[in-house]
DNA sequence: CGCTTTTGACCAGCGC
DNA sequence: GCGCTGGTCAAAAGCG
């Protein structure tokens, strides 16, 4: 069970694209789609999301939310969450600020506390020095899924506003805006080098509206539904 | 005809 | 200051 997840950890995705100091994973419950992960990355340590919290979540973007309001709320900014393939989310901060997964922790567990099949980990990677040059950004995911399309139907419109090739890579990395007016959502998607099979998918911001897709595209593609952003 | 995609140019941030 | 790189712009082309 767990070789999907640690040979996707082991690719050194994280590190290679500056990853913060400190990052957690978690898995969630089949219902929601995603596979139970069962174990973490060696380099992290594990514990527990109670499995009735998950169960709480009507979907892994609204659990991700819930951890990154927390955060906003404490006034941190740059929260980033990466949610690889079918089988992990794995919530982070940004390198500019400190993780503050006691934080995190204690959203999770004023919610519920229960059983104990889903697992939370958190490591103490090692990145460059950051700088407090960096200039605030909007709220991120990063999504690594394995597909054939590169975008997927997560019930938003997007508009392409450009491509580029970005150094070290096989693909060009593709940008998008959500279309609805004043909404200021983006989102780059890319192949991963070391497995074109892997898309990575990344949104900034925040929608200010629901999903605008066709309803009879929303039962057909219910499964990509668990993606509100 | 209107919307989307393509793509080269441009801009800003960062490291040296 | 300069060069590199990622991100965005905008005109042209494509498509339904």
């Amino acid at each position: 069970m767990a070789s999907t997840s640690q040979a996707m950890l082991n690719q050194g995705l994280f590190e290679e694209q500056e990853m913060p100091t400190q990052m957690g994973f978690f898995s969630f419950a089949p219902h929601l789609n995603f596979p139970q992960l069962g174990s973490c990355h060696q380099s992290l340590k594990s514990f527990t999301i109670p499995h009735s919290l998950v169960a709480d979540a009507p979907s892994t973007a609204n659990l991700a939310e819930t951890l990154i309001s927390s955060a906003a709320a404490k006034q941190r900014e740059d929260v980033t969450a990466y949610l690889g393939g079918p089988h992990l989310l794995s919530l982070q901060r940004s390198s500019a600020n400190l993780w503050a997964w006691g934080e995190v922790n204690e959203c999770l567990s004023s919610k519920r506390s229960g059983g104990d099949d889903h697992h939370l980990g958190v490591s103490a990677m090692k990145m460059k020095k950051i700088k407090a040059r960096r200039k605030v950004r909007e709220p991120r995911f990063c999504f690594k899924t394995m597909s054939d399309v590169d975008v997927l139907d997560d019930g938003y419109k997007w508009r392409k506003y450009g491509q580029k090739v970005v150094k070290n890579t096989l693909h060009p990395r593709s940008y998008y805006r959500c279309t609805q007016d004043n909404c200021r959502v983006k989102k780059r998607v890319e192949r991963l080098a070391e497995d074109p099979r892997m898309v990575i998918t990344t949104y900034e911001g925040r929608h200010v509206h629901s999903p605008s897709h066709d309803l009879e595209d929303s039962q057909a593609n219910s499964q990509l539904n668990n993606f509100f952003f």
